[in-house]
DNA sequence: AATGAATGAGCCTTCATTCAT
DNA sequence: TATGAATGAAGGCTCATTCAT
């Protein structure tokens, strides 16, 4: 419902049978290009992986390219979602634990991130953004823009409601992104490897506590500051 | 030292061919493994645009994977040295200015990863650490690990002098590259587009900014932190 | 017999072409093997001569060495047909004129011997057993131990009927063979001459002759020794 | 001394080196050719083994097709020298058991035959007369057709003394030849695999009885044919 | 709509040969 | 003389794409 095209009359087993196909193909397509790279996938392998003929994923998407960006712009869009659902429920209305809501956010979103799936995007991006910069594009708008936006939203505010100290939220977003996400490459070897779970809700914490050190409103009664507030 | 990289001797023309050789290629190799990434990278093109024949490449290096190697190792050795070099002198013995410090080092270290060197890098890590893990361990080895290091290093050495309020200096190293340099993806499309240069300092600004709000030692008297202190 | 060989149906082109570039790569392929042997052959060379595309052999045999079995085992079929058909009708019911029958079974075995796919057969063999020894072992068993049976067969049969003094059936097929064969090789430079007819016509009936002198039965009255029986 | 080039002074170390190179490439190609076939034999590898440069080859032979020439030549002289040797001292001037001494030459051949430099010439000649033609012509004339000769010589002699019933000794010769000879290939596998002793010492006895029956003189006192001489 | 078969283009690699020392 | 280095040519194999069914 969310993305369909054709999607004519899903009663028709017809349909539905094109439809599955379709789905299958884009699936073994992200999988199997996350794996070996634009050049290096096979339309053999995705073909095989989904279970159909290659002329079919012809029929379908017309060629590799075009397979490519689908396929991109499907596993954009399940990152997205699931990225915009993080954000959900923040800030609460009564955000009396400013910490408590900041470490929830920041450990889903990095659920998030750290997923397979966003993973191989990001690999994807980096590899093939020189040959088909328009993906990128495509990319940022329907998946990290759309997050960056609802997060600064959020944090503008929690700023106007006198809970954060910040001037520009755009650029908070970003800081407070980058203090809770930006070790997980290094974490995961570019996620291709597990994360410390340990070591990332670490990070993450401490991320939150820089954030807050830096944005926090200062003389707030309840902000857990214990250890430096001085009568 | 044994067979070493400049070794100005023109007048020997004796081995000089080789060594020039070998470097033209590597040369060639990095741009053209950056261009089109590892599996689309013919040995036709680098060899072309090294100005050798093909079987060259064979004879200096015995195969595309061993060349890939080496090439991203020599990259990385030539990145490194110049973000080494951007944290020379810093901090300085006196550090009476610690914000226009950082921004000066943040500035030089953001200037050595915009260097087209180092995005070619970044995008071929991401693209192939799935098939070489090991080019990952060794780049981090040669590369940010030893950034990463120094620059923990010297925040440590600050905090101990009592110019920054420092616990963890390796998460402090972290959090401060993060909030210079993680813009720096989706402002320039993963390397592919001139960043916008006014942008990329206010954001170098704003980060150091953060960093200090975040880190500077509290009450001290030489810190510009006049728009918050209050009366 | 689920896919035949031949399967005439003219009418139905569906899977015809198939069938028939099967048989025309195999073709091209032994006369290439035949004349360049295995490493100098060229796929280019045998794609060409059968008319298809180089991707079309790997389709059909999925690659060099798979080709070259298979061409070789094809050539091997239809040479032991052939030499088989050359034993038909031998001995006859009544073998008055012995002489005469040996004669001709071995005129038309060494016809056999003397084809172009017979040659073609023994350079390759002689050449590439060293690469690939059960390449051998499937050709002895598919020709050459074939007809050696059939023939050590009706030799016995000739034997236990008392027209030939012979204990070792076996050794008996072998010693005939060489006799009428072992001079083919350089009469006809290992097969890559035509051989003087008339030199091997001699050449078999000597053969004969000397197989007779050792194995005739000696007394027999159907004989044709007069020129040696001493009255 | 037999096939010397220049070797002016042998007493000069430096014709010495060269004569050892030449040597040392000449036993390393045969080896190379013998294992590899002629278009799979490299250059490379006979380089290594013969422990010169490559070059040093093209100084020495002046490319592949001489070499291969010049040390094919030169395996055969080995081979014929020693084939003749086998024929030393047959007949002796007192054939008292001509099949003793019949079984001692050809086991003497078959010696000789089952060689691996003798088979390695076989698998080459058989491999490569169709590309060089006149490598199976000088092969003939410097081994088989001097062998040949000199057994039907000494055939030739053996009926001109009254011990054998030959009219014409070089077909004699070839029938012996094929007798004791012709199982040869098929019991080694061309000469890649090491020959049943036993069985080849059957196939010899065998063969040589086959002979004595068909050229043994009728009547003659001295023959051991006890079994079939009646009184 | 889906597929088996076929293909033109291209790539990695190897090799016989030559050049300059 | 002997060699390290370089190269033009060619080979086996794969792939994205199309045709006919």
């Amino acid at each position: 419902m969310s993305r369909g095209e054709t999607q004519n009359t899903p009663d028709r087993p017809t349909g539905r049978g094109r439809i599955d196909k379709r789905r299958a193909i884009l699936d073994a397509a992200i999988r199997v290009f996350a794996r070996e790279g634009y050049a290096q996938a096979g339309l053999d392998a995705i073909a095989a992986e989904a279970g159909v003929a290659k002329p079919t994923i012809y029929n379908h998407f017309g060629g590799k390219e075009t397979l490519f960006r689908e396929a991109v712009m499907e596993a954009t869009q399940r990152s997205s979602t699931k990225s915009l659902a993080a954000l959900e429920g923040f800030p609460t209305s009564h955000p009396d634990d400013l910490r408590t809501e900041l470490e929830g956010v920041a450990t889903r979103l990095v659920a998030c991130f750290r997923d397979e799936n966003s993973w191989a995007l990001q690999r994807l991006l980096y590899a093939e953004t020189v040959r088909f910069p328009t993906v990128f594009d495509d990319w940022r708008a329907a998946g990290p823009a759309k997050v960056f936006d609802a997060l600064a939203g959020r944090l503008a505010r929690l700023a106007n409601a006198g809970h954060l100290d910040i001037s520009e939220p755009e650029r908070a977003a970003g800081q407070f992104l980058a203090l809770i996400a930006d070790d997980m490459p290094m974490l995961s070897a570019l996620g291709t490897r597990p994360i410390d779970d340990e070591a990332l809700r670490r990070a993450v914490e401490s991320g939150v506590e820089t954030f807050l050190k830096a944005f926090a409103v200062k003389g707030a009664k309840n902000e857990d500051q214990e250890d430096k507030a001085a009568p």
